[in-house]
DNA sequence: GGTATAATGGCGAAGGAAGGTCAAGAAAGG
DNA sequence: CCTTTCTTGACCTTCCTTCGCCATTATACC
């Protein structure tokens, strides 16, 4: 007998149902929910992974130990799915000074960010990467990238 | 019958609200706390040395014997300090996640930030700390507080 | 004043109650 | 077929709660 859908998606579809009813955030038990869906509960944390991730705009945080909770949060504005991938690719993995204040410019040309939180980024950038400027360089970049990214998705998650 | 919240997680509660009350400062005696609540006394020591502790600005003190009694105070910063450099302060050089986690904590409790900010700060803290695993674990608290001092600056609009 | 006793609080170990991780195998899709 | 996605199960980590025993202080009694 199989499941019209995947058990993996039905737990999503319960989930997102459950954040509409809840304006945007929700705490469950993992247990609970394995319960629900007689399933191991190992596979919610396989449907969290897989669906709830920052790219889409979630956020997923809990707790270990007695009465212990999983509680996901739909970030708002949902970091406009599009602008946020461009956003992430033009970084990658590492990125250099020079990209990361070009990258800031445009971002404000773009009026994604204004120019104010361009000039803070740039500092804290700055700021930072040179207090670990005893770190080998090919991880400084790694770091600059972390930490842009970290930057971003505050500003431009409207946090 | 299982309590929805934590015992642990009721007793801050309660005590943070007698603090809120008391203008930052009280005194109670750690038996009665753990009548009122029904537990054992050690239960109210975890309480204290998890939840109030210096990271999120707060100094317990106690005596033993007869006349006992513990002391809680919330320690404010000095009125010629700024909420930035205080910040700054309680982040230092390095910074484990435990600290972090608690610090916004006592961010969000002072009405600094919001809980959304928190949470966002407290995801990107950790993903972009672990996506730097292979770094040596002193790097990776080094890191963190940069990466701490970069969101509450934006946040915070410090800088 | 010294000493015994009662009244506090502190500490660390042990157990229980969540949730997390990883890898192997199954199922689905191309 | 071959690759990707899903599902499961065994084992791990974190957080909470309780318990037993120890340390310190005030006070009553001599």
């Amino acid at each position: 007998m199989r499941e019209t859908r995947a058990l993996a998606d039905r737990i999503e579809a319960y989930l997102l149902r459950l954040l509409d009813q809840a304006a945007g955030m929700i705490e469950v038990r993992r247990c609970d929910l394995a319960e629900h869906f007689s399933c191991v509960p190992s596979q919610i944390n396989y449907v969290l992974t897989t669906r709830f991730t920052t790219d889409r705009g979630y956020v997923v945080e809990s707790r270990r130990g007695g009465s212990g909770y999983i509680r996901i949060v739909r970030v708002e504005p949902a970091p406009a799915e599009s602008r946020w991938s461009w956003v992430l690719q033009q970084i990658g993995e590492t990125i250099s000074r020079r990209r990361a204040d070009s990258l800031l410019a445009e971002l404000v040309r773009r009026g994604w960010i204004n120019e104010r939180q361009a000039i803070v980024t740039r500092h804290m950038l700055e700021r930072e990467t040179t207090s670990l400027r005893d770190l080998e360089p090919e991880w400084q970049d790694l770091f600059r990238a972390a930490l842009l990214r970290s930057l971003l998705a505050v500003v431009l998650g409207g946090a």
